[in-house]
DNA sequence: TTTTTTCTGTTGCATAAGTCACATATTATG
DNA sequence: CATAATATGTGACTTATGCAACAGAAAAAA
């Protein structure tokens, strides 16, 4: 999902005169910015892990999107306007670099090092969001409740590499991420179980087919 | 959702000796482009309505992207492996421009007017990708096919700065991309028509409220 | 440690939404 | 123009999913 190369090292490697972004850490929970279209805020996230989470009026909550290390998100990409409220939200402890869009957009007066790095890797790390909201799409149009969990599962299989893998999110998160209802979703995960195509021992999924 | 730049004026008024870029017209229904992982492929949609459809093994058909105007589409954002078809189908007759991600990653050494424009916009046109996609996602977050409805038409209403529109799509292509069944969406409709929120008159959507 | 909070697992019940089937309207096509 | 193909509209029935409620497990906080 996200490249290898690490923004992180590199900002802690070079300074950069005419840059204005802002670096800040988050502790677990903390809310790292809301989303109200106006400051066109462009974010990375140099590391930890986030959720953009949506409450709407009737108290349900919808985490949208996950954030992982490299990923980029902030209001830029959002022109939604409706009147749920949307968070992110820190999952881990994290440390994130604040942009508005048109700092990015122009070239750097000064030509410095800094600019010119983040200028070159910046597509690469936008077709990265693409594809994971992409992903993202194809998730929400399963038909069936059944049919998200096989393929959340297979995702994170694929991932890892491994038909057996530790959920990364709470099973509450990951009812809210399919946006199913919990107690629907334990049912048929217990469905799943009694079918022989999934075994779940604790934390950890074991895909039983193929 | 589109920027206002008509990309392709300028392709006719300019042209490139480097450009590997292939033009291409289609007519309605016809297969623009498929998903099959291999060629990096980047297409603009110049001119036209496309849809990029896909069709499951039970033979469900889910409308995934909306493509109009400007829109950029492909393979290069699509890392999802499933064994599902994937197409681009021609809503409308249209005009495409064909590229691969290298083609246009690298700029151009012989420093053409084409490519210097392309680049230029470029970013423009993916963050207009994005913030679609963010919307898509915000509409199939809905909890049910009322909530998917009237966002839908708030969607159009906003866009169009009336109460009062056509339906861009046919009734059974709507459900197909709000992914819910046809029959159950029709009920639904006739339910808000019930409730005094939605008035339809043929293709015609009036919104009562607020 | 103890206490509190959050998460997991499960149930009965209500209801939204899918399935199937068909009639009519509308739009393409020979 | 006639005929086929596709889209719309509706009803009876079934099923999947949401909702509310609760108990025990696990994790966090005091």
């Amino acid at each position: 999902m996200n490249t290898n190369f690490n923004i992180e090292n590199f900002i802690y490697t070079f300074s950069c005169d005419c840059n204005k972004a802002q670096k800040k850490t988050f502790s677990k929970n903390q809310v790292i910015t809301t989303y109200i279209q106006k400051r066109n805020q462009l974010c990375i996230l140099l590391s930890g892990n986030a959720d953009l989470v949506r409450y709407d009026l009737n108290g349900n909550r919808t985490i949208v999107e996950h954030f992982s290390k490299n990923a980029i998100f902030g209001e830029v990409f959002y022109k939604v306007t409706t009147n749920n409220e949307l968070l992110v939200e820190a999952r881990s402890n994290c440390t994130v670099l604040f942009y508005t869009y048109d700092q990015l957009k122009k070239p750097c007066t000064k030509g410095c090092e800094f600019h010119k790095i983040l200028a070159e890797h910046l597509p690469e790390l936008i077709l990265n969001k693409i594809t994971d909201l992409n992903t993202r799409i194809e998730l929400l149009t399963q038909r069936s409740t059944r049919d998200k969990l096989l393929m959340y599962f297979s995702l994170i299989s694929t991932r890892k590499l491994s038909k057996t893998f530790e959920l990364p999110l709470s099973l509450t998160d990951l009812a809210d991420y399919l946006n199913v209802d919990r107690s629907a979703m334990m049912r048929e995960l217990k469905l799943l179980k009694e079918d022989k195509l999934v075994d779940k021992i604790g934390n950890r999924i074991i895909l039983l087919y193929e």
